[in-house]
DNA sequence: TAGATTGTTAATCGATTAACAATC
DNA sequence: TAGATTGTTAATCGATTAACAATC
């Protein structure tokens, strides 16, 4: 089982998907097998490029058969890292920072929301999720006990920065920034930017082709 | 202005950032002129393919001084079809829904929530964002009266399949989807899977790659 | 003018697809 | 065996980058 022979950013998207789907369907259908076309088929892509990633990542399928899920998940699981669990915190008490804290979807990644922090006062105590919410004061320790390595801020635009510097002080290597501001950062820190409302704006661009013609 | 000059999915996406990068810079900055590589640089990309994105879409640029964002924006905004107003209802108040609902950053893509709809009873005439909650029952009437043409799905996963079909009959061609169930949709109608949980999941496996060396 | 930037062609690079032999 | 599917090489396709002339 190989891991990291050159995996390329379309290639780990590829892969998640993968795994998404068939951690989904083995909760319905009875498991078992599924063939490179029955991955690919649903998600609109070719079979042939389903079997070059399987191939890639050391699964072998069936001739006839296909691929075995049970062997197929934990091999993408040891590749995308999803074994060695992974803690974050969430930044920002507000809507969006308490759906994140109940949101259920993340532990078949490894990753556990361990705090929720707000730099308002008055939240202090109230309960997000499972947590909660702290003091931005309490961050770096709760940080370093809990060897926490990320943060998803959901503060407003205005407080991203300074979000992200107590989260990098703190020693946190990686953030997912919900802000609509863009994050610079310095060299080793990992950000990803969100930009949610990118999402319907796509959807509402392609209504706008198809009508155009 | 060319419209449609096919335009693919990647370029799409880039134009976005751009309008996003450039909406937000003219907020700050005094706006004026840009330069190629004053676009590329921040989104890590290189200028030449800005060049050429931007010639795609009829833009001119001035040697010597670069782009004028009031002429850039403008023509993205034509392209993308953001002139044309699309009008979103969301299913399903709960935490995300609400989040959404109260969302502010939908309006520079031409996007607006007109109302929000949910199953349990006791939640209808709620407030969330600036609508009232509304009973399903009230989705059909209010997606032809306000011409909606997008609906954005918080509900569960169990509850997705009834709440996209309600859409769908309803005349809404487009479908957002937060739960963490993957949609099949009859043709004809435009469906985005969000898969909330790969953007983190993203950011925890390049860590992991990271460390792995 | 000198210099910075655009615009565009040509070259490269990599990812996807097609084809087909190998396998059970 | 016949048939379905994998595995892999070769061909294609398209997107990105490099190079450089045109422009102000």
């Amino acid at each position: 089982m190989k891991k990291n022979g050159r995996l390329n950013h379309a290639m780990i998207e590829r892969l998640m998907h993968y795994y998404y789907f068939l951690s989904q369907r083995l909760e319905e259908e009875d498991g078992g097998h599924v063939t490179s076309a029955g991955i690919a088929r649903p998600m609109h892509m070719d079979d042939t490029l389903v079997r070059k990633d399987l191939a890639a990542i050391g699964v072998r399928g069936y001739p006839r058969t296909g691929y075995r899920s049970a062997e197929v998940l934990p091999a993408i699981r040891c590749v995308l890292g999803f074994d060695e669990m992974h803690r974050a915190v969430i930044i920002g008490a507000g809507r969006l920072g308490g759906a994140l804290a109940s949101y259920r979807g993340f532990a078949p990644f490894g990753i556990e929301i361990t705090g929720v922090f707000d730099i308002a006062p008055h939240k202090a105590g109230l309960i997000m999720g499972n947590c909660q919410i702290q003091p931005m004061s309490a961050l770096a320790r709760h940080a370093r006990e809990r060897k926490v390595d990320m943060a998803i801020l959901t503060v407003p635009r205005g407080a991203v920065e300074e979000a992200a510097d107590a989260a990098i002080r703190a020693g946190i290597r990686a953030l997912w920034n919900f802000a609509s501001a863009s994050l610079e950062v310095p060299e080793g820190i990992l950000v990803r930017n969100e930009h949610i409302a990118l999402g319907l704006a796509e959807l509402s661009c392609e209504l706008a082709r198809r009508d155009a013609g």
